[in-house]
DNA sequence: TGATTTTATCCGCGTATGCGGATAGATTGT
DNA sequence: ACAATCTATCCGCATACGCGGATAAAATCA
């Protein structure tokens, strides 16, 4: 109970819908939403450590690159994810985030990020 | 956007989604609700506000009494409302929310509430 | 009108959360 | 060891909620 309770705070700001929306495309670092989503690295990172307390993340480390996916679960939260894995994609916001997306990863060939 | 966030919100407090769950019997008074939560009249009737301004209830008045009832939407609304139905039942509160439920409707026939 | 019942709102208090700059921790390369 | 880079945490501040008793508002009935 408490637990689902939990699940759905982690989803009520707009900052998490967001980076959600981008980690349905794929994995991505810390640096990759920071650059995409235009926030303070605190910011981010912030809202990551909060979405993996949650378990709707994980985490895994490459070199000095933190790459953050969505991480499988059972009952409500798999239920959740696919949810918005329908209904995030009709916000605008998400659209021009994801655009955005695409537009980093093609620059990035050259780029000395992650 | 701000309006998905707030939507998850309403479903991030324990005793919203224990109300939730009795709503998605069927309609109720709030005098029920106090009855079968066992809460403080004023706790019951402030997070039926919040759910009411989040739209996922609707209120309607008969004689001195409110009777609330889920709300159709559209959208994620309706998608989260369908998933609550499906995951809401297996947990343990929410059982024993409705075994109350039954139990208070069936000596309802001699009482003096709605 | 006045009393009763039901519901909504007010109140003060405590906790949780968000923000973003500053700082600390971790890892890699020289 | 030192410097550089990426990430996590700390900090003070502001806002949003939750609680539940007390009080106000709305409706009904005598």
């Amino acid at each position: 109970m408490k637990q689902a309770a939990q699940l759905f705070k982690a989803l009520s700001d707009e900052t998490r819908l967001r980076i959600l929306g981008l980690l349905l495309q794929g994995e991505l670092c810390v640096c990759d939403l920071v650059a995409i989503l235009e926030l303070p690295q605190s910011t981010v990172s912030r809202h990551l450590a909060y979405l993996r307390n949650s378990g709707l993340v994980s985490d895994r480390r490459r070199e000095v690159w933190m790459h953050y996916r969505l991480s499988a679960g059972g009952g409500i939260q798999q239920n959740l994810l696919e949810l918005l894995g329908r209904d995030l994609s009709q916000l605008a916001q998400v659209q021009e985030d994801r655009r955005r997306l695409r537009a980093y990863l093609s620059k990035k060939k050259t780029a000395s990020c992650c």
